[in-house]
DNA sequence: ATTCGACTGGACAACATGACCGGCGACTCA
DNA sequence: TGAGTCGCCGGTCATGTTGTCCAGTCGAAT
């Protein structure tokens, strides 16, 4: 039941025009918008209760959200972790620039550092981005020389997150993608 | 149930000094963080299956899951969705440099953005740094247009994301703090 | 007109849930 | 040393939910 994405992030991510037909087979209506906001909004609900919700019967709930889950929409439902809770209250960003050629050694190594919590290559002057966390301003110190002590590494600059005044969300475009 | 986190993510980090006893009160053991990897890895698992595969008894399961929302180690479970399938597949980070006295006003235009599905204030010359999506390279332009079409906004710097070696992930960090 | 897909409303057995309980062992503290 | 507290165990119960069927309706496309 849990197929495989027909559009996997870890790709590069391929630039296409869509065209209203395709649209048509790709895009979510308003009833899978409402339903994925009911889920985000309360995530324990069951399907039954879902469906009393939403004015539908159980069976259409439930083949949406088969639905959505085998197009890749909904990857899944995993717990949401905090790593403040976690005891890594310090968030940053890290521009990376990297030596010719070295990029897929660098990847390799920044997916063993726990504390990179994620990491892009982009366009720009710099090579690479991550998020990194850490224990305090004084740990972020020992996991960027984690980060930067390796050879294809030729410069890092960091930015540490003071606020973060919209948490990563996807609602508004969930709602904007489903006319809601 | 799902009481307030003691530590909002939406507020300043506070760096502290965290002595070994409390460390006691706050880290999580290699139970939970067991039971996190276990709901991660399959999220729709039930609360007596997870206990059947974790070999506790169910009670324990339950109580375990309760203080770790409770904690606010886990926020939720909400549905992760992928942007890229409800037709977003483009991502970027922009980094603005913001008026004086303007990141109130910046902030509040930045979340009617719904392309703007994260947003962080931090040190260095760049004060803000956003995530944003858009349905292609020509849309990216129309997202950045609107987000950089604000009075408080001085300039903006974008890297288009052209591949995620790392997705956003939690579970290595989860094994490091829980001593797994 | 027919076929197709999506939705409805209903049924069923199997299962999971929340809420309890008494009891056990480990720990803290006076 | 003894009392209290805490987390965990293994069990019970009524209740609600799940997965899986089914026949029937509706609208859109062929």
């Amino acid at each position: 039941m849990t197929g495989d994405s027909p559009v996997s992030s870890g790709d590069l991510y391929i630039l296409t025009t869509v065209t209203p037909k395709e649209r048509r087979h790709m895009a979510i209506d308003r009833l899978d918008g409402r339903l994925i906001e009911l889920l985000a909004a309360e995530p324990r609900i069951g399907v039954l209760e879902a469906s009393r919700r939403l004015g539908v019967a159980r069976g259409t709930v439930q083949a949406r959200l088969d639905r959505l889950q085998s197009n890749g929409v909904i990857r899944g439902f995993g717990p949401d972790v905090d790593p403040a809770a976690l005891g890594y209250p310090v968030t940053a960003f890290a521009t990376l620039e990297i030596k010719q050629g070295q990029g897929a050694d660098v990847r390799n190594h920044l997916a063993t550092v726990p504390e990179v919590l994620e990491l892009h290559t982009t366009t720009g002057h710099g090579d690479m981005l991550c998020r990194l966390v850490a224990r305090s301003n004084a740990d972020l110190q020992r996991v960027i020389d984690r980060v930067v002590g390796f050879d294809g590494i030729m410069r890092a600059s960091t930015a540490i997150v003071m606020e973060n005044p919209v948490r990563l969300r996807i609602i508004p475009l969930v709602q904007q993608a489903s006319g809601d």
